[in-house]
DNA sequence: CACCTGACATAAT
DNA sequence: AATTATGCCAGGT
């Protein structure tokens, strides 16, 4: 595997703990939760999301870009594993359009605090 | 619609 | 301790 004893940093926790927050059937984007964790990179949360430790604790197919695209997952941008990503967001209530797209009214925004 | 740049954190060297 | 390379991106040209 990648690496064993990986200890998650702070940065990564706070992710966990944004990501955990996401009520199911909806979504949230990566330029939202950098604005959450008042970060400017989304790239960082990705990384901190590709590290998820935690399986279902940690909902990273509730994650999605900014554009609303299904993005990566388990750092596949295509394949099966996306395709599974479609699906379990389906199976939540999460609608798509024919271009893949989340409809932008199951996207969950943070609140201010 | 395609490409390049920008901003941030982690792991590795 | 510092630098280099990479990453489930965003935004602008």
């Amino acid at each position: 595997m990648s690496d064993p004893g990986r200890p998650p940093t702070a940065f990564e926790t706070r992710v966990y703990e944004a990501t955990r927050r996401i009520p199911k059937g909806k979504v949230t984007t990566y330029g939202r939760l950098g604005k959450a964790l008042n970060c400017g990179s989304s790239q960082a949360i990705g990384q901190a999301l590709r590290r998820n430790p935690f399986a279902p604790e940690v909902p990273c197919h509730r994650v999605v870009a900014g554009d609303l695209t299904l993005g990566g997952f388990a750092g596949h941008r295509e394949g099966e594993e996306l395709r599974r990503k479609r699906r379990m967001l389906d199976e939540e209530g999460v609608r798509f359009d024919e271009k893949g797209r989340v409809l932008a009214v199951c996207v969950h925004e943070f609140p201010a605090s």
